[in-house]
DNA sequence: GCTATTTGACCGAT
DNA sequence: ATCGGTCAAATAGC
């Protein structure tokens, strides 16, 4: 990942002197950015050889699990989030889930080992009858993304992580066989542009500083919590100590979603590499 | 007055 | 009948 990020900062060097840049220096940058990349490659090649040879689930019932699914194991260093974050100036949308691609991610920190599952689906085919509605049973192929996140341990442990996006409560549920209850949030914009994103959050049974919180629905608002500034990027620290100088804990799981479409590219729509190609149709810029 | 949270009621799925 | 997700009235906070 940091190579891909390394990868990432070459391009915008280069997209910001391209004007002035010699055609000389110009090959000497492609070249960098191309070694860059094919060294990603490898190791992803590599990482993806050893894949099955590792325990990558550790939830009894997998979620999402079905033919040409996709697993593999990253190793997210520290400060990598954070750069994302401070690069893309925001959670991307979890979109692109309209592809059928299933897969699940789950990055392992080095130093707290703390796992951290992400997994993202739709189903896809059969699901043009039903229409939404309340009380609708779990995994009828929403899309969904579940993720675990430090829980704060200083403070009020009871607030749910932040997320720069703004929720608003409207349940709280006891659920069978859980030590805690799960809370219900929505977007706070549904109603003004009809954003249909929501969460869950949960404790763990087993770990009462981590949350399970579960994203449904894209969002479509695209307002922001917190300025996603560089000062606000600060203030964010590595997944194995989520836990900010302010008292916020960060999630990052639309954004891994994102970066698993920048890796994988699964469907081509909604794959955001804007920030690093300003242009309505990234899609072409994919290719080139 | 406005917005957010709480919480029992309600409802669909099983 | 039970469970989980949502609704909505009551309440809290500004």
């Amino acid at each position: 990942m940091s190579m891909i990020f390394h990868g990432f900062k070459l391009v915008k060097e280069l997209e910001s002197n391209l004007p002035e840049k010699r055609p000389e220096s110009l090959s000497v940058s492609l070249d960098e950015i191309a070694k860059t990349f094919d060294d990603a490659n490898e190791r992803l090649k590599i990482a993806l050889g050893i894949k099955n040879s590792e325990t990558v689930l550790n939830q009894s019932k997998p979620v999402m699990i079905a033919s040409g699914s996709d697993q593999m194991l990253m190793h997210i260093e520290p400060g990598l989030m954070q750069e994302y974050w401070s690069r893309c100036g925001g959670f991307p949308s979890a979109q692109g889930t309209e592809a059928m691609v299933q897969r699940q991610l789950m990055a392992v920190d080095g130093g707290g080992g703390r796992n951290l599952t992400v997994v993202e689906g739709s189903s896809g085919a059969g699901s043009g009858s039903s229409t939404p509605k309340k009380g609708r049973r779990k995994d009828e192929g929403e899309e969904k993304t579940v993720f675990l996140v430090a829980a704060l341990r200083t403070g009020n442990t009871d607030l749910p992580p932040d997320d720069n996006h703004t929720w608003r409560k409207y349940g709280q549920k006891e659920i069978l066989g859980s030590r805690f209850p799960r809370a219900y949030y929505r977007c706070t914009h549904q109603k003004l542009y009809n954003c249909p994103a929501k969460k869950q959050v949960q404790r763990l049974n087993d770990d009462p500083f981590t949350f399970r919180v579960i994203y449904r629905g894209s969002h479509t608002c695209h307002i922001y919590s917190t300025a996603p500034t560089a000062s606000a990027a600060a203030q964010t620290v590595p997944i194995s100590s989520a836990v900010t100088t302010t008292g916020h804990t960060v999630d990052y799981a639309p954004a891994l979603l994102d970066m698993a479409d920048a890796m994988f590219g699964s469907s081509g729509i909604g794959s955001n590499m804007d920030f690093i190609f300003p242009s309505n149709d990234s899609s072409q810029h994919h290719h080139q």
